[in-house]
Formats: C-alpha cells, sequence, structure tokens
RNA sequence: GCGCCUGUAGCUCAGUAGGAUAGAGCAGCUGCCUUCUAAGCAGCGGGUCGGGGGUUCGAAUCCCUCCAGGCGCGCCA
C-alpha cells in the first residue's frame, strides 16, 4: 500500500499544483470510514480552502474533475463537507498485490543498525519483565529487516558487576563452595543462583561488616584476579547460557554479547576518558560537593553537574556506558575479539574476548543505534546522549534512541499464586514491582512452562495422532505466541501488572487465536489436496491471473472480500509506524483485526464446497493472499504457525 | 521541589504527526458443531474519552489550568 499511495500521490500532486497550490508533504492519502465512501480519502480541500478563502466544497468538486481518469482510479467522487474520495481500479489492484507478496517495496535508510536489547544481569534466572524487553527488541530487529535494513543484534552482558558479585560471594562466603563444587550443581542453575542471590541480600543487609569483603571480591574480579574472577566468569556464562536457552523458547537471538569483562580488560574506558577530556566534555571539579571528579556539564540543568569519574579515580556506571556507547558508533578507534559462544540455527552467536583469537569477525560501527532499555533509565540515556554531543558526534546522539517501554509488575493476586510471602502492606497494593534482589518476581521459564503444559494439553486431545516430539514443538511455538503477542498487545507507556489468568488465556485478542486463525486458513489447502488431487497452491499456478474478475463475485461477497483485501495491504505502512514509533500496539491490533475480518469471511464463504468454478478458484486466491500476509505479519512478531494446533 | 509518563465501557487496554458514526478483548446474556479445526462465528447490553477553559470548518488527539496516580532526579549499577 506504500507504494500504491506514493505513485497516487504523484500523480495527483501532478494534475493538482497547475491550480493549486499543493506540496507532496500536504497530500495524505487516508482510509475512508467506509468502503460506500470508496478507498482513500484526501483531505486537503479543507486546508486550501482556508487559504483561498473559498468554500471545501467547492475546492473539492473542481479537484476531483482533474483527478478523473487518473490510472488505477476507477471513480472520485466528493463526499461530505469536502472530502475527495477515490475509488481504486479494484481488478488492476489486485492483481498487483498478488504479483507483488513478496516484495516490500521498502527502501532501506540506514547503513547498519545496532539494536541492543535483553542486556540481563548474568546472575539469577530470566523474569516477565525481561521478557518483555527481549520482545519487543526482537520484534523492532524484525520490522527493520522487514524494511530491508541491515541489523545486528547485541546482548550487553555485565559479568563483573555488583550483581555477579553478590553470587560469587554467596557461593565463596556463605556456601562455602569450591569451583570444581560448582560445576556440580544440577538442574537450572540460575534458579539456584536466583534463591542464592536473595539469601545474599538478606545477609549483606543484616551484615553491614561483610559489605567490605564483598567490596573485595568485587576489586578482585574487575582485575581479573584467581579466583575470584574464575567465580564470575563460571557463574556468569552458565547462567548467560540459561538465559540464551530462554529465549530460543521464544525463538528470539543475537548476534554478539559484548561482555563488561573484555571492556575492562581492552580498557575501553581509558579512551574514552582521555577523548572526553580532550574535547573539553568533561572536566575537572576543583571546589564544592564534588571537587575531585571528573563532571560533566548537562544542557538542560546548568545547575547540575553529573560525576563522570569519583573523586577515587574509578569510573561511575553512565561513563562506562559512554564509552560502550561510541563502540557502538566505532568512534572508540577499538574493537573487541571474538569467538563463538555457541551455534544457533547453524550460525555462530560472537561473545567478546579480552585477548586475541583466531576469528576475523567484527561488530558494532552502527550508523543508528537503539537500545531496548525500561524508562527507569530514560535521565541516564539522556546523559550518554549529552556525552555524544559533547564530544561533537551531533548525528550520533541525534542516532542514539533509548527505545524505553514501562516496567512489568506483578499483582499481589499472580504472587499469592507463587507461594511468595508478602507484608500486609504489599497485599493491599496495586501492584508490586519485581525485584530480584527480594526473589519477588515470575521466572520466565515458570510461565513458559506453564503455558506449554497448557497448550499440550490442549494439542493433545485436538491431535492424538501427531508423534509426542510434534506436540510438543507446537505446544512451545503456542506458549512463544501466547507470551509475544501479551508482551506487544500494550503500548510500551503502559504499565504491565502481570496476571496469570490474563497471560494464560488463549482465546479473544491472544497469541494462539492469530496462530489458530493461520492454522485453519492452511488446512484449507491441505483438505483442497485430499478432494482435489492437486494441491492448492499447484492449482492456483496454473491460474493466468489476467483472467481474475471480482465480478465473478456476488455483490455482498464483494464487499466483504475488498474489506479484507484492502485491510491486509496495509502491513507494510503499519510496519513502517511502528518503526517511527518505536510501538507495536499497533502492529499486534492489524494482525488481530486481519484474522477477525477473515474469521468472518471464512464462516461465510467455504471454498471446498463451492460448485462454482470462477468463485472457487478466487475465494482459494483470497486465501492464499491473506495467508501469505498473515505469515509475513506473525513473522514480524516471531509468532511460529504450525500446520495443526 | 524539578523532570518524564499515565487517566477512554464493570475489568484490561487500543485509538493521540487533528478528520467523517469513539473501538477491541475479558466478564455477562442469546444463538450456531452431520457443513474447509468451536483456541471459532453471529448478536445484545454497557461511554460526562479525569474536571474546566481555549485554538479549529472539525479535538479522545494540540495549548493552558486543576485533580488523581506512577516513575525518575546518587562519588549505586
Amino acid at each position: 500500500m506504500f507504494r500504491t499511495k506514493k505513485k497516487l500521490k504523484e500523480k495527483i500532486l501532478a494534475r493538482l499544483s497547475p491550480e493549486f497550490p499543493v506540496t507532496a508533504a500536504e497530500l495524505e492519502l487516508t482510509p475512508t470510514p467506509d468502503q460506500k465512501l470508496g478507498d482513500l480519502a484526501l483531505s486537503i480541500a479543507f486546508p486550501l480552502a482556508k487559504k483561498l478563502k473559498t468554500s471545501p466544497r467547492t475546492i473539492a468538486t473542481r479537484a476531483a474533475e482533474l483527478l478523473s481518469g487518473i490510472e488505477g482510479l476507477s471513480r472520485v467522487e466528493v463526499a461530505g463537507a469536502g472530502y475527495i474520495n477515490l475509488y481504486l481500479d479494484r481488478d488492476k489492484f489486485f492483481r498487483e498485490k498478488l504479483a507483488g507478496l513478496n516484495r516490500t517495496g521498502l527502501e532501506p535508510e540506514e547503513k547498519k543498525i545496532i539494536v541492543e536489547h535483553t542486556n540481563i544481569n548474568p546472575n539469577k534466572a530470566a523474569h516477565v519483565g525481561h521478557l518483555r524487553n527481549a520482545c519487543l527488541g526482537d520484534t523492532l530487529v524484525r520490522c527493520l529487516r522487514y524494511r530491508g535494513e541491515r541489523v545486528e543484534v547485541q546482548n550487553y552482558i555485565d559479568d563483573t558487576g555488583v550483581q555477579v558479585v553478590d553470587v560469587v560471594f554467596g557461593l565463596m562466603e556463605l556456601e562455602k563452595k569450591s569451583l570444581a563444587d560448582l560445576e556440580r550443581i544440577e538442574g537450572r542453575f540460575d534458579y539456584y543462583c536466583w534463591d542464592l542471590y536473595t539469601r545474599v541480600s538478606r545477609y549483606l543487609a543484616e551484615n553491614q561488616e561483610a559489605q567490605s569483603r564483598k567490596a573485595a571480591i568485587l576489586k578482585k574480579i574487575e582485575h581479573g584476579e584467581s579466583p575470584e574472577a574464575d567465580y564470575a566468569h563460571l557463574v556468569s556464562r552458565r547462567i548467560l547460557r540459561a538465559h540464551l536457552a530462554t529465549m530460543k523458547r521464544l525463538d528470539i537471538g543475537y548476534d554478539v554479547l559484548p561482555c563488561e569483562s573484555s571492556i575492562l580488560r581492552l580498557k575501553f574506558w581509558e579512551k574514552a576518558f582521555a577523548r572526553l577530556r580532550e574535547s573539553g566534555a568533561i572536566h575537572l571539579s576543583t571546589e564544592g560537593e564534588n571537587a575531585g571528579c571528573w563532571v560533566m556539564k548537562l544542557e538542560d540543568e546548568p545547575e547540575r553537574e553529573k560525576i563522570i569519574v569519583r573523586s577515587d579515580g574509578t569510573v561511575t556506571y553512565v561513563g562506562k556506558d559512554i564509552a560502550y556507547q561510541m563502540w557502538k558508533f566505532g568512534l572508540l578507534g577499538q574493537d573487541f575479539y571474538y569467538e563463538p559462544f555457541l551455534e544457533d540455527n547453524g550460525r555462530p552467536v560472537w561473545i567478546s574476548s579480552p585477548t586475541p583469537t583466531a576469528y576475523d569477525v567484527h561488530f558494532g560501527a552502527g550508523s543508528k543505534v537503539y537500545n531496548v532499555i525500561d524508562v527507569r533509565q530514560s535521565y541516564l540515556q539522556k546523559v550518554v546522549v549529552q556525552g555524544l554531543k559533547s564530544l561533537g558526534y551531533l548525528e550520533q546522539a541525534e542516532k542514539s534512541i533509548h527505545f524505553s517501554y514501562e516496567m512489568v509488575a506483578l499483582s499481589p493476586r499472580s504472587l499469592a499464586e507463587i507461594n511468595i510471602d508478602l507484608s500486609e502492606e504489599d497485599r493491599d497494593r496495586a501492584f508490586l514491582e519485581v525485584s530480584g534482589r527480594k526473589g519477588v518476581g515470575i521466572k520466565a521459564d515458570d510461565l513458559l512452562d506453564r503455558l506449554e503444559e497448557k497448550a499440550l494439553a490442549e494439542v493433545n486431545k485436538r491431535n492424538p495422532e501427531l508423534p509426542e516430539s510434534a506436540r510438543r514443538e507446537i505446544a512451545r511455538q503456542i506458549a512463544s505466541a501466547a507470551v509475544r503477542y501479551f508482551m506487544l498487545k500494550y503500548a510500551r507507556n503502559s504499565l504491565i501488572v502481570f496476571d496469570f489468568d490474563e497471560a494464560l488465556n488463549f482465546e479473544g485478542e491472544t497469541g494462539p487465536y492469530l496462530q489458530y486463525t493461520a492454522v485453519r486458513l492452511r488446512s484449507i489447502f491441505r483438505k483442497f489436496q485430499e478432494r482435489f488431487g492437486i494441491s492448492g497452491q499447484e492449482f492456483l499456478s496454473q491460474v493466468d491471473p489476467e483472467t481474475i474478475r471480482l465480478s465473478f463475485l456476488p455483490e455482498e461477497e464483494a464487499r466483504d472480500f475488498w474489506d479484507l483485501v484492502i485491510y491486509a495491504c496495509s502491513l507494510d505502512e503499519e510496519v513502517l509506524r511502528a518503526i517511527a514509533t518505536l510501538e507495536f500496539a499497533g502492529l499486534a491490533k492489524f494482525t488481530f483485526n486481519l484474522c477477525q475480518k477473515f474469521n468472518s469471511y471464512y464462516h461465510h464463504y467455504p471454498v471446498l464446497a463451492e460448485k462454482d468454478q470462477n468463485l472457487q478458484t478466487l475465494r482459494l486466491l483470497t486465501i492464499h493472499f491473506i495467508h501469505e500476509i498473515l505469515c509475513q505479519a506473525l513473522d514480524l512478531m516471531g509468532i511460529r504457525v504450525p500446520d495443526k494446533m
């Protein structure tokens, strides 16, 4: 639809501009509220009326005359107070869309886009909040690729931070575990650490004197000293594998895993620090409360300074982030070394290494960077961008996008359901914030397990003839769809108060409903082959598109057909809009509406039982068309379509 | 105190680069499985778009103001 509109606009502009003062930017083709009013509406007459001091109706009438006979349009009419309604040449339109099914006609805008998402601290199991991040990030990646962009997916691993240190402290000091003992811990290691982390947090709160011992461990890990650094390495890698496995259940993957430990060892910060100092972006504060610190002035708040380097010479979180952001844009003049961490769908997932490796691969150096991080980090992300600006990298600052989203909170009811004890005060609250420290959270794998179990029970009932492995894979795909759609259907600024009943629902506006629609659609083709001995695809390949006439359709069916087809055609525009606004709720809603429209169509117009050959062919063609678009839309949201469910 | 965000049906939410009659899902009630998978379809009821003011041919959408709620603002990460 994007290209159709683009071409139409050019033609319209050519016709109108000799007589009216219009520009391309002012021409907007919007859908009409009802197909009786045509397919596309032009509301240009209203602003023109103001400019020319005439009535909108007069202008619209004249404009409609000028627009008559444009190729691709069958009619132009004036309606209401001055809308110019365009009627598409439906036969031609449908034929073109059928032929162009596999081409988006979209053009990439960037050389290389980096999307960073997931970024879970490798010290405990992933929870539902992390799922929202990963689902949003992965969907953005898919949308960008649909637009034709070259995208690199990064998952940043903070393997030396205080959160990992807490777990190492617990293993060494509280549990007195040797490195060999660690290897022997069986089962879900991320779950094990989830509990341990909570215990350590409590212990540290109650035993202030232990803080110094923890600080000592942190220092040793940062400097790569044994055995503390070995513990940190072992813990973070094993949990990282668990996280990647969790995300794999949702078909979410990554290209590269840059690690904090590599950043420290390769001294990225020192390079960035030198640049920041030389450019005057930061300066040494000599008096006041920040004396002895290197600070950065903030654009919006001139009275405030952000500390980048502490008075003891260590760098703050923001400082490190500025250095890292510089690397993403290729502004550091240095790269990591890399080695394969594991294989995913036959492709290696690379992890950074502080020392040279045998592999000649490079990452980073994007022309645009999206950081998927929750809204609470907005202030810090702003400071990072300010850092780039202060260094003179204006374009990079402009293309440094914080993709922010609200958190997933928990309803007291959901927590009660998984036997987490709450204080009386907490029980009365509308929602509770997830806290890894307190162990208050719903683990991603627990949710996925419950979804899969529920889906499997249903699949077992409906498709007992399938082998168990196939039924399990279908259940996994259904669980994945349920989670992914759940995470996308809310606008990103909307706080999700997680509720099991809602998340476990497979009916109505849910992922499984969308899948089910596609599955039923597919089964028409399967049944077609059983009935007529030729596959639906093959049958359609023998149809000459030129012979297709929408006039084969009875009046009412023609309306329903057109409603469905024209709606499906707006997928590309929905994707562009999603990218522009970083809002996927619209794309989710579009797909859901498409399914509703299709289900209604499906109900009214049988294919296999239809005796009229022309009608049957056209219906099969329609179903083929909708199926393709629906699968594209589902793929953008990372939703798989099983053959049966 | 300052900054950002939110307030739409009983509940959960779409719709906000101004456009024609404000939409879904859930919950409730009615129907539809010898008919391409009922995880479905068709229908009914349900609204001061937080309040007030303004801009406009036109406002849920933009501006002002008030009310209510959330988050952020560290020599933590």
